[in-house]
Order: C-alpha cells, then sequence, then structure tokens
DNA sequence: GTGGTCTAGACCACG
DNA sequence: GTGGTCTAGACCACT
C-alpha cells in the first residue's frame, strides 16, 4: 500500500504561442495554477532553471525572471545551490478574512464569466475537473 | 408584453488590468467570446472606435488595432463611414469553440487562486452556492 | 570565381510618394513581390525594424505593422529578439501569383502614363528598345 | 461598313477593394489609364456622377471628388449642365520635351519594374496588350 | 461622425 | 539589439 494521501499528479509546463501572453507570465500562471489544483505544494521542487529553459526552448534569462517575480510575491523559495522549492511559508488570514477575501474572489470571476457568456455552473464544473485531475485532452 | 424586438443583451467590454496580456488582445478575445455565446451575432454593430477608446480609458489607436485583426481573421467588416460589424460571412468555427474559451477561462481563473492562495477545490466550492442560488450577490 | 554562397540579389525597398498608396502596403507588397520574383527565400531574414524605417525614412510601428500584417496572413514569421524571416511554411500560391502582380504593376504604369500624357503604346516601344539593349541608360 | 478608326473599346470602371487605395484614386487612375490605351480620347464623354456613384456603389461625393481632382490637372472639362469630358487641350510640349519626359518615364518604370523583379521585356509585352486591347480575363 | 494612416516617443519582453 | 505595446495627437478618406 503506497502513501496515497500525498500523491501529485505529474506537472508539465506547456507554452501557448500566439496569445501575446509573455513566455515568463505563462511560466508564472502555471506554478501557481498547478498550486491552486494541488498539483504542486509546499515544499515540492521545482525544475531547474536550465531544465525548464531547455524543456520550453526558451531563453534561461526567461525562468529566471519567471522564477525571480514568483520568489518576491513569496510564492517560491531558492536556495542557493540546492533549488528552487514552493514555500512553505503560508499565507497568514484568519478565517473570517478568507472566507471575506474568497467571496470577492468568486465575485469577480463570475463577473468575468458573465461577460464572457459563461455561466457559474459550467465554469465551477470544469474547475472541479481540473482540481480532481480528470484527464484533459490535449489542444493542438 | 415587453420589447422583444431587442433580443440580445446589452455587452459591456471589461479590461482586466495587470494580467500583462495586451490590450489590444482582450478586446479581440472579448469580441469573440461575445460571438461565442451569442451575445454578439452577425450584422450587428460593435461600439466606435473611439466610444470603445472612451469607455476603456484607451487609446483609439489600441481598438483600432483590435477592430482590424479581428477583421484580417474574417471576423469583422469595417464599413469606411459608417461603422465596424459582426461580419455575415461564416466565421471558423475553431475560431469560436466555446469549450477551448472556456478552458482557457478556467485555466486564468487557476492561476490567479493560486497566486492569492485559494485552492480550485473552495473556489470550485464557493461558486457553486453562488449557481444555485445563494442569496450573496457581486458586490460593486 | 565569384563568391557563389550569396545566391541572391541585393534587395532594397523603395517607397513610392503621391500615390495615395498606404506606406505600410508598400512594404507588404515589396516582401511579397521579391518573394515571388525569388529575390527573397524561405528562411531569409528581413531588414530589421529600425533598419528598414532609418531607410525609407519612415516611423518604425509603420514598418512594424507592414511585418506584422505579412505575419498573420502566415507569410512572415517573427521571433521576438532575433528578427524576422520569410515563413518556411507554405505560402498560399494565390498570393504571389506572378501574373496576377505584373498586372497589378502594368495597370499601375498605364495610369501614371495616362496623367503624364503618353499613351500606352509609345512607353510600351520605349520600353522595349530598353529591353533589347538600346544605349541609353537611366539617368539618375 | 461602320468607322472604325474612331471606334474605341467599351470602358467599365471596377473597383478592387482591400487595397487600402482610396477609391477616389482609383477613380482617376482608371480614368488616366483608359486614356493612355486609347479607351477613352479627347472629347469623350464620361458617366455622370450619379450613374457612376450607382456603377460602383459608392457615395457620390467620391465622384465628385475623383472627377475635381482630375479638372484640377486639366485632364477633365465640366460643362455644367452637360456633363464631363475628356479635355480637348492637349499637353503642350515640342517634340525633344517630350521624348525626354518620355525617357525619364520610362527610366522610372524600369526601376520599379526590377524592385518588382519584372523584367523590361514583360512589362512592355503586357503594356502592349492593354494598349491592343486583347481579352483580358476578370480577377475574381 | 465613421474608420484609417502616420508620427514621435516612452517603455516592455526577449536573446 | 531584436520585436511589441501603447499613448497623444495630427491629418486623411468616406457616409
Amino acid at each position: 500500500m503506497g502513501n496515497t494521501a500525498t500523491r501529485r499528479r505529474e506537472f508539465r509546463f506547456r507554452l501557448d504561442p500566439g496569445t501575446g501572453i509573455p513566455v515568463y507570465r505563462q511560466i508564472m500562471d502555471q506554478v501557481t495554477a498547478a498550486i491552486a489544483s494541488g498539483m504542486l505544494a509546499p515544499g515540492d521542487q521545482l525544475p531547474t532553471v536550465r531544465q525548464l529553459a531547455v524543456d520550453l526552448s526558451v531563453n534561461p534569462n526567461t525562468v529566471i525572471r519567471a522564477y525571480r517575480e514568483l520568489e518576491i510575491r513569496g510564492i517560491l523559495d531558492t536556495q542557493q545551490g540546492s533549488g528552487t522549492f514552493i514555500s512553505r511559508k503560508e499565507i497568514r488570514r484568519d478565517e473570517l478574512d478568507h472566507g471575506r477575501l474568497l467571496d470577492q474572489f468568486v465575485a469577480d470571476v463570475l463577473a468575468r464569466a458573465g461577460s464572457a457568456g459563461f455561466s457559474a455552473a459550467e465554469v465551477a464544473a470544469r474547475l472541479r475537473e481540473f482540481a480532481t485531475g480528470n484527464p484533459q485532452q490535449e489542444e493542438q
């Protein structure tokens, strides 16, 4: 019986060309998205700068910049010589604040979904699929 | 006995600052999303360049650029002197695929959630409450 | 024993003032004509945006616009940070049809000739003299 | 036995959309081109402003502007109440000047043809076809 | 009043 | 040094 409680799904970075979104932002977004969906958790190690640069066919400076900005935001910790990790520092706030901020966040999502013509139900459904790790189809 | 002649909901553009996504792309995306969801239909007139520029507090050139790229892609028709319209020609389905747009939207929500310290699961749950008639409404 | 490694003629852009044709279109047309005639081939690098802007005494934005529209049409590839290149992907034949481009060119010559008081017949005759080795050369 | 010496080919205006060339210029160019190729000759009457505007699905002001600019250049004569005609005033210049100007004109054509990858021979040939009225294929 | 072209120039993303 | 985004503002083409 392996330890199934802490097992996480494999996580791969993928770039989306032609969107006009800067590569360093795409990297940042994928890290934070992976945290939200449980694919990465505090303490996990990220790929090395050079490895990720090779994987994405991207200049190492671009990866460095993404990691650096995430570190500034307190999301990553860089430990010289051993690598880059998801920060273990919990975001400190009490339950009341958390609930209030979550409501604000969700209200904003709703407004944006409405503008784009999505219903709250379908967004919630798709989000749950991401969170629980159902197989996602590749887009060519 | 309401006025049934106006069959579509009013459509408002909204910019999303601080995402790093170019403004002209946000405009393009909102137009395609609005078409995909039926809020805009072939033949409908878009806001004038200058009006939308004022609404979004953006330079007219930025709006022109968004409209122009959509025209090159066959999604809009512009008629000098009279305005800009949703093209009546067949629009390529894949440009407007609902599932693809939803996936993009959800990926974006996920990135924001992770960055703000929320899990996908809790966002989905709260969203579902909103969807199923929770009395709380978005706050302005 | 000349240097045969450089297989293509040098290509120079030239603007045609006073035609009413937008500068960005003239640039686009010259790129497509150069490809159609083999002066530029897939993979070739174009002048940098700023260099061409200086050469033509034109604003860099105007060059960017020309390059960008050609990219949207699949004729150019731009690589951030390294330059702009003729696309290696198959280019649609009709964009580059030699006969069509020639017809456009001749229609333009005709319009100028009439405006300047020359008949098509005499222009054709003089042109043929140049073509068949008449000693007169163009004057600067 | 009709009078074949003065018979001219039928002349129709056609707009070329999507070129970015202003409509009024396209009209002007077609008039001067028709003169160069002998389809219109001094004294010939042009379509009325309203008729041409209807034919081209264009605003009458646009046609008015084209005619007015050609009149300013001395190419058209407008006779209030009877219509618009190709000017009978010959462009005055002696043979020497004419030859010199023609050479300049042809040299310019040659330079532009070279830039676009056309040979003098093929331009001359196509030009002669226009001048002698060979059947031109429509371009869709 | 509609969209279109262009300039001058600041600042950003990327290699 | 490469291309990209955006602004401010002038002037043009067309209905």
